[in-house]
This record gives structure tokens, C-alpha cells and sequence, in this order.
DNA sequence: GAGTTCATGTAACCGGTTACATGATTAG
DNA sequence: CTAATCATGTAACCGGTTACATGAACTC
């Protein structure tokens, strides 16, 4: 069980996919465009090379499916080693501290009074907008998790992280609102 | 007014702390880690060189003050340009998603079914305690903030940054003990 | 005909982070 | 005696994103 370093993360996120069940490359992407993609997304820049590693360290294996038109597909599945790997990472701690992505919403907001307050509202209206978009899309989902089978160890896990997004995407709505009004209050 | 392409979004963060009165290089980086810290840092790697672009520019005004056994100050401070460019950049609408940090937390929380429940638990409960740390800085600095002078401008955009920070940690904190109790129920 | 999907992969670019270099003063 | 603070700046590293290359099949 070599060590990883560097693009760890993203070669456990891989992993990770890859104990639901066989991938590609091209088709871990498409899965995390669906379900991880609010919290952790990886492009093929990242995806391919680090499958390449994985394999080299014995992690995943492959299989190649012969297609005609399109490249081989490659179809990866983890080993029982790549299962040792991911479990002794799942019970290490993080010492990622607690902060938001850089927020350029917030850094207008910040610097607000150098404007009209008209333009801020303005701004945290857009923001309201995409931030109901999204909310819809973690109802759906959850929508979708509760009608599945409930022996699937996997969906517990997987509503308590879609209940994150739902949580705070809630709850940033509702600051939109105040935050709007407090502005329209002082005009 | 030349265009700034590339490293924008770290000079207009420069020129929002200039707007506030002249800094240093090096004030500005301790300035924003009390305030714009959750959402917006930047390190001197980024903000030496932001501020001699915007000097090239004529966005910022340099005033060198002689001291001896440190280097020498460079008092930098906005100019009309600059606060036209800061205005600009304002009142720009954003096209940024509504997308969160890759989040380690959540991704272990998603494969959680590969390890033991109370394992996540524990990660969930030590994410709690920073949640909690956090929230009482945003909880210090509303307090501060409400102190202030009434009629500084900036007060209550920088009452609303904060609010944000405020209701997103409280939720996540909530989110925290619900997940908490939901893996319990079902050990 | 144009654009999207499937499917692989690499190369270049670009920005953010860390470490290094310098060096006096003050606090523990 | 060590570490932190003030104060500037550069260089190297590293990872993430975008674009490119290839090419058949299918949809609009």
C-alpha cells in the first residue's frame, strides 16, 4: 500500500466511486456530475491520470471492452488492496479548518458602500435565484434517495450529505431575503 | 482604466481594503485576516505583486516611509481611477455558480458505508467543534460591529457579510447534531 | 451541416501556496 | 535562547482548468 501524497484526494474520490461498482473514466465523471458534484467534482485531467496511478499501485484494476467507433472502453474496478486504502483514509482525521471558498458575492457585499445599494440588492437577487435552482435539485434528490431501496447501506450516507446542501442553501435563501430587506430599509 | 484580466479578482480585493484608508502591503494581508478571512484571503505571494500592478496601472498612490532596522513602508492608497475601476468591477454582474469548497467532510460522509458508523460520527463531531469555534469569531465580531459609529457606511454591509457567515455555520452546527443522531438510531 | 454524446488521453496555462532571503526588535 | 512581529519581495512547486487531438454515431 504505497503512499499517495499530492492528488490524494482526488484518488480517493475516485475510490470512492469505484465501490459502487466498475467504472471508466469517462464514466466516473458523469457520476459525479450527478451525485458529488455540489462538494467534490474532478475533471479528466485529473481523473485519467490519477486512474493511471491507481493502477500502478495495484489499487484498481482494469479491464478493456473492444468497441468500434469509439477508444477501448476501460473499465476499472477496485481490489481488495484499493478497499484497505480507502477504509484506512475514511478513519483518519482531517485538519481542514472551517472556511468558506472565496466568495466573490461576498466580497461586493463587503465593499458595498462604494456603490448604490441598488447594485447589491441587485446582486444578492441573482444570488437568490441560482441558490433556489440548486435547492431544487437536493429536493429532488432526496426525493429520488427516499424512494430507493432502504437495505442500500449507501443511501443513508448519501441523504445525510445531500441534507448538507439542502441546510445550507436553505438557509442562505433565507439571508438573501433579510439581508435585502435591512438594504431596502435604509434607502 | 487598462483592463486586469487574470489575477482581477485579488486586486480589486486590494483596492476594497484601500478604500477603507491606506495600508501596506503587509496591513493588508493582517486587515483582511480580521475581516474578509472566512471568504476572502489573500498571501503576500499574490498581493506584492497585485500592488505593483495596480501602481503600473495608476490605480494605487505609493507614499515611502524611511525606518530603519525594517524595510522601508510603501504606503499605498487609492486613487481616483482606482475607486472608478473599484465602482466598475461593482457593479458587474458575477456569473459564478452556486457551488460549495471541495468539502472532505461530506466526501467521507458519502462513502461512509465503507467504514463504521461511528467513525463518522466522530469525524462529524469534530467538524462540530470547529463549526462552533468559528461561529463564536462571527458572533465577537457582530458584537464589535454594533459598537461602532452608526454612521460609518460600512457598518451595515459588513453586519451582512458577517450575518452570512453567522447562519451558514449555525446551520452546519444543526446539521452536525441531526446526522449525528440519524447514525445512532441506526447502529 | 452543426452540435452533442461517447471515450480516451496529453499539454499548456494559470493561479494559489509555501519556502526562502533578509534583518532588527520585542516578548516569553 | 527562541519565537514571533514587522516588512519587503521572489522563486519554486503543485494542482486545477482548459484546450487540443481523434473519431464514429446520433440528433436537431
Amino acid at each position: 500500500m504505497a503512499s499517495l501524497s499530492a492528488k490524494e484526494n482526488t484518488m480517493l474520490a475516485i475510490l470512492g466511486i469505484l465501490t459502487i461498482g466498475p467504472h471508466t473514466g469517462y464514466d466516473i465523471k458523469q457520476h459525479m456530475e450527478q451525485s458529488t458534484q455540489y462538494f467534490w467534482k474532478e475533471n479528466y485531467g485529473q481523473i485519467y491520470p490519477g486512474l493511471a496511478e491507481l493502477l500502478k499501485n495495484k489499487d484498481v484494476a482494469v479491464r478493456v471492452q473492444r468497441q468500434d467507433g469509439k477508444p477501448d472502453k476501460k473499465i476499472y474496478s477496485i481490489t481488495e488492496q484499493g478497499k484497505q486504502l480507502l477504509n484506512n483514509w475514511l478513519s483518519q482525521p482531517m485538519e481542514h479548518m472551517v472556511m468558506l471558498k472565496k466568495n466573490e458575492l461576498l466580497l461586493k457585499v463587503f465593499f458595498g458602500s462604494n456603490t448604490s445599494a441598488d447594485i447589491i440588492i441587485g446582486h444578492i437577487l441573482d444570488h437568490k435565484k441560482k441558490l433556489e435552482e440548486a435547492l431544487q435539485i437536493f429536493l429532488g434528490l432526496e426525493e429520488w434517495l427516499l424512494k430507493q431501496e432502504t437495505d442500500d447501506p449507501n443511501i443513508k450516507y448519501w441523504l445525510i450529505t445531500n441534507d448538507y446542501g439542502k441546510r445550507q442553501f436553505s438557509s442562505l435563501i433565507h439571508w438573501c431575503d433579510d439581508s435585502i430587506s435591512l438594504l431596502n430599509k435604509s434607502i
